[in-house]
DNA sequence: TTGAAAGCGCTAACAG
DNA sequence: CTGTTAGCGCTTTCAA
């Protein structure tokens, strides 16, 4: 594939190159007559500047990478997507992605990925709060624009959008005591991923602040499958541990919980109610008695891209913390909805 | 940030860059010894290698790009990330990704992306197999290695990974009617899906092939929001006609013809059948009532490489069409499951 | 086995 | 306003 250079151009106007890359970049100190020649005879022969030689010189790659933990969960592709949109078209940058598959050991390879491509800066929303902290630290101190999101890192000092989980929390679980919940189950996330302790701290406020006394037998950390979570009731179940209500840190153990329960023939939401955070089309048209809460997915993003410009413009900049406090919808379908 | 070039290497080790850049190549021009001394101070000194450089001296920018219609379906999510996954590794290659959001222009505009990112090859699942065409065939004129997948354009002559989508659907239509089912709605796809018509010949084949008569009141084409398939199901209702099985397109209609017949009081799936093909986690965990097939990602993603890399090596290599025939999985779930 | 030199396409001093 | 020159980091002849 033939390519058009400005040496091309140059060639055809007697130019000197210099003279069509200013032209083109429209530097100013060339003249509009010399201008409109260049670009026309550029359009003409459709010209495009070639990034890999800008970039060559410029020292930088005008990309970015993003790592999430998972590709399942539409969230994370909506934020994807809407930052991969801003970001080409607006900033002309090229968007890598990589997932974790909630592997620590993945996320590290892919961080050694994305600086072996030099990406000008990175996305990270991380498997484990703990696992990787030196190599973010080396990452930051090398450099690196290094910015967080959604699952992020709280003993660690960085720029970070963080999704105000717990304030989530206490109202998706007000919701539920309201509706007259008493024994509520919160099925829990791992307690190395913080947006799960967070959650917690939002159930336990929520129930201080309706007078109802933290039983810690409720609170059952989980990890994030469906089967585990459906495990959990089994025990609660097998040991007649009276419920009537479950709050599950993840839409996917939401399911499994669903599906144990209906395999016992308990009546959802009659004699138990199922609670779980999302933004998913999915979940709000598959679950009969699910609560849910809308993610800004496009907040998010912005807030993301901002600050990540920032640290790659200037790497030395303060680290900033954006808290995105969700529109929070608690959007409550029939059991026929 | 910065990085170790040749040069450094060079100057320490007195020797000249071309000896370093054979060295560090594995080039085999060069001694033993003075391979070592470059690796091991390369190793020491945090050496990679710049790939801008290479791949301004070398005329590609190794990297290729996915686009897909949509993001949503976790079954394109697992192709590309596993494409990704090999591409990254083995091969080296950046993978750039689009969306185009069941819109003709936005992937337009993503393949003109594309272009000017100058990757190597694209890999892609159309929106319709009838608006780019002439795009697609400017690309393809032009050198650009141009290969189909999924949603693929069957007049559009050029590399392809199909899936057979008529033979997955003549069996799912057949496991209904061995389960007594007759009277089979289809809601199919939009004609402009090659997919979609490849399924409704399916369709027709399962029935004929078991006597029964093909009825083109039972063939409604939809498009492919949940809320178009409830509509669809709602005028059969209103007019009396009757059915003992729904057959959609997507998981999509699916689960909205499935919330419509809740609503109505109509039993699932004792008085009706709901089938669609998926290899979503979420669709198995979710439908009480639905049947489906599985998809082979990682055959997919590799014949798609395969494909890929074929053509960016050999741009006048031989258009080749690979049919993947799912390893066909008929997978139901009971009631409660 | 090594080095010198050219060049990929572009930008940015510097000079005129 | 325009041209000359140098150089980003690397590979690849061509000579030695």
């Amino acid at each position: 594939m033939k390519y058009i250079t400005i040496i091309d151009l140059a060639r055809r106007l007697n130019l000197s190159k210099s003279t069509v890359s200013r032209a083109l970049a429209g530097d100013g100190n060339v003249s509009k007559e010399t201008q409109d020649r260049v670009r026309e005879l550029a359009q003409q022969l459709g010209y495009t500047r070639n990034d890999m030689a800008v970039n060559l010189r410029q020292k930088q790659t005008k990309s970015i990478g993003i790592i999430i933990p998972e590709i399942v969960t539409p969230f994370f592709m909506h934020v994807v997507s809407e930052v991969q949109r801003e970001l080409n078209g607006r900033h002309g940058y090229r968007v890598l992605l990589a997932q974790s598959n909630e592997n620590s050991d993945i996320e590290l390879a892919n961080l050694r990925m994305m600086e072996e491509f030099r990406v000008d800066g990175i996305l990270l929303s991380v498997c484990s709060s703990r696992n990787n902290i030196p190599e973010y630290l080396r990452l930051k101190e090398k450099g690196m624009a290094l910015v967080f999101f959604d699952r992020i890192v709280p003993q660690f000092s960085a720029s970070k959008i963080e999704i105000n989980e717990y304030a989530k929390s206490v109202l998706l679980v007000e919701h539920l005591i309201e509706q007259g919940r008493k024994k509520i189950v919160h099925i829990a996330g791992p307690e190395y991923i913080y947006n799960s302790t967070e959650r917690l701290r939002g159930y336990k406020k929520a129930l201080a602040k309706n007078g109802i006394a933290y039983d810690p037998t409720y609170v059952i950390p989980c990890d994030l499958a469906a089967e585990a979570a459906a495990a959990k009731i089994t025990y609660l179940l097998d040991n007649n541990i009276d419920f009537d209500a479950v709050f599950c840190f993840t839409e996917t153990q939401a399911l499994g919980v669903k599906k144990l329960l209906s395999k016992q023939k308990i009546a959802i939401p009659d004699q138990v109610a199922i609670a779980c955070m999302s933004g998913t089309t999915l979940s709000t048209l598959v679950h009969p008695t699910l609560t849910s809460v809308e993610q800004p997915v496009d907040q998010i993003a912005s807030a993301a891209i901002q600050l990540l410009l920032e640290k790659i413009e200037n790497p030395t900049a303060e680290d900033r913390t954006i808290v995105v406090d969700a529109q929070i919808k608690i959007r409550e379908s029939s059991a026929v909805d």
